[in-house]
DNA sequence: TATATATTTAGATAATTATCTAAATACCTA
DNA sequence: TAGGTATTTAGATAATTATCTAAATATATA
């Protein structure tokens, strides 16, 4: 999960995430939010797709990226466990 | 909430916030529990009571630190986001 | 007040990360 | 197959961050 965490750290990747929760969308498409270059971009969505935040699939010309849920279900319990009180001498 | 990220991104000072779920404690008991000078675990406090994720307060020569749940919250709110589907068409 | 202990601050260096340009790869279409 | 578009890879540089040693600050106590 350090992957997580790490990626998550970025701005522009959070950025990138928030994108992909309205809807899936080209690596182009996502590049056209920054204002950064390409390769950049790039860059940041491998690290997210190392970490298992996103999902990428090859459709003809294009690579369309979305949201892959499974391991915010992981950080949402690494962070749960902050909240939830011991109960003493158990 | 940037901070927190940024902050959460580092596994030693994840590692803190763990030992200080368990128990409050002075920052040397703190340091006692990595391969790391004092100054080193010092910035990273530094850098988690900045991101509001932990409290400080001195007690004579000590100074005692404990977990502040606060901006945990926000951070849970901000994944729970990416949990919750999208009605469509609403 | 002098000394010891706990912690932080300052400043330097090393490691990591973000970003760029240029080039490579892959696919599509005329 | 030649040319165009989408994307990534490679390699360089700049910015950020982690870590160290040495010094400073603050408190306690003999």
């Amino acid at each position: 999960m350090n992957e997580a965490f790490k990626a998550l750290s970025d701005p522009s990747r959070r950025k990138i995430l928030h994108l992909l929760k309205k809807e899936d969308l080209t690596a182009g498409e996502i590049a056209g939010h920054f204002n950064m270059t390409k390769p950049s971009i790039s860059h940041h969505l491998n690290l997210l797709r190392q970490a298992n935040l996103v999902e990428s699939e090859k459709k003809g010309q294009h690579i369309i990226y979305s949201l892959n849920t499974s391991v915010f279900e992981d950080v949402v319990t690494w962070f749960m466990d902050f909240l939830t009180k011991d109960e003493e001498g158990k």
